[in-house]
DNA sequence: ATGGCGGCTCGCAGCCGA
C-alpha cells in the first residue's frame, strides 16, 4: 500500500497533474492541502472516473484539505473536535484498518503575527485531539504539509532562515511533542539523499538551485511505522509545467 | 537585495503563501 500527502496549491489548477500522477504511481491514499475549492465545485466525478473515492472540506480562496483513496473511506471527521475553526485544515477518514488524518498546519506568517499565535494554539489542539485518536486507532498515520522544518538539515541555509516561521523553535517543539506521543517521522527511518526537500520557493529558481525546504510530513504510529518499509520524496511533479510549489512524499506499507 | 512567483478574488491591485 501506497500512501502519500501532496500540497497541490489549487486543485482547479492541479487536477491534471493529479490524475497523471495517480495513473503513474498507482497510490493508493492521498492526502491533499490547499485544494482551495468550496465542496460544490470539487472535482469529485474526475477522481471517481480514475477510480478512487474522496472525501474533502474546502472552501474559497484558501485552505481546503481533501483525502483521495481506492479503498473506502469511513468514519470521516472534518476539523478537529472541540476546536472552533472556519479555516479548513483538517480531515480524517479509515481506509482499510488505518486511521488517515490530512493536516493543512497552519503557516504562521512571522514570529509576531497574530497568525503566528493562532499556529502554536492550532498544534497545541491537535496534539491534544491525536492523544484520543492514538488510544482509538493504534494503526494512525498523520500526513500533511505541517510548515515546520523539524531539524537544520531540513532546511537549505539554516543561517537565513533563522528566525523565520517554519524554523522556530516553539514550532519545533510543536514537533517533536507530536512525535512524543509515540508517532515517528516515517521519512527519517530510511537513508535519505542529503538536502531532501519537499517544498521550493516559486521565486528566485528555488528548484533548479535546490533551495528548498522539507515541511510536508508523514508520521506514524507504532504499528505502522513497523509496517513502512520505504519513504520517499518524488520529485517528478515539481518538474512539470506549472507545478505546485510542493512535492510529494510516499509512504510504502506492507499492510494491508 | 524582503524582491523574485503564482494562486486567489464581486479582480484590473492587493493579499497570501513559506
Amino acid at each position: 500500500m501506497k500512501i502519500a500527502t501532496w500540497n497541490v496549491n489549487s486543485l482547479k489548477v492541479r487536477l491534471p497533474h493529479l490524475l497523471d500522477w495517480l495513473a503513474a504511481t498507482q497510490t493508493d491514499v492521498v492526502c491533499l492541502q490547499e485544494t482551495k475549492l468550496e465542496d460544490g465545485k470539487f472535482p469529485r466525478d474526475e477522481i471517481e472516473a480514475a477510480g478512487y473515492q474522496v472525501a474533502y472540506s474546502g472552501q474559497k480562496t484558501y485552505n481546503g484539505v481533501a483525502i483521495v483513496s481506492r479503498s473506502p473511506l469511513s468514519d470521516i471527521q472534518a476539523g478537529i473536535p472541540g476546536f472552533a475553526d472556519e479555516q479548513k485544515r483538517v480531515l480524517a477518514a479509515s481506509i482499510d484498518g488505518i486511521r488517515v488524518i490530512c493536516v493543512y498546519i497552519p503557516n504562521g506568517q512571522s514570529l509576531d503575527s497574530d497568525k503566528y499565535v493562532y499556529k502554536l494554539a492550532w498544534l497545541k489542539a491537535l496534539n491534544v485531539w491525536l492523544q484520543d485518536e492514538l488510544a482509538r486507532h493504534p494503526k494512525l498515520a498523520l500526513l500533511g504539509d505541517y510548515n515546520i522544518a523539524p531539524e537544520d538539515r531540513d532546511v537549505h541555509d539554516p543561517a537565513a532562515w533563522a528566525g523565520n516561521v517554519l524554523v522556530s523553535q516553539p514550532e519545533r517543539e510543536q514537533f517533536r511533542a507530536l512525535l512524543g506521543l509515540g508517532l515517528t517521522d516515517a521519512f527519517r527511518r530510511f537513508e535519505q539523499p542529503e538536502q531532501s526537500f519537499s517544498w521550493w520557493d516559486y521565486r528566485a529558481a528555488g528548484f533548479r538551485r535546490n533551495l528548498g525546504l522539507r515541511i510536508d510530513h508523514i508520521l506514524l504510529s507504532d504499528e505502522l511505522d513497523t509496517a513502512c518499509t520505504a519513504v520517499e520524496i518524488d520529485m517528478a511533479p515539481r518538474k512539470l509545467e506549472r507545478p505546485s510549489d510542493h512535492t510529494p512524499v510516499v509512504a510504502t506499507l506492507t499492510t494491508p
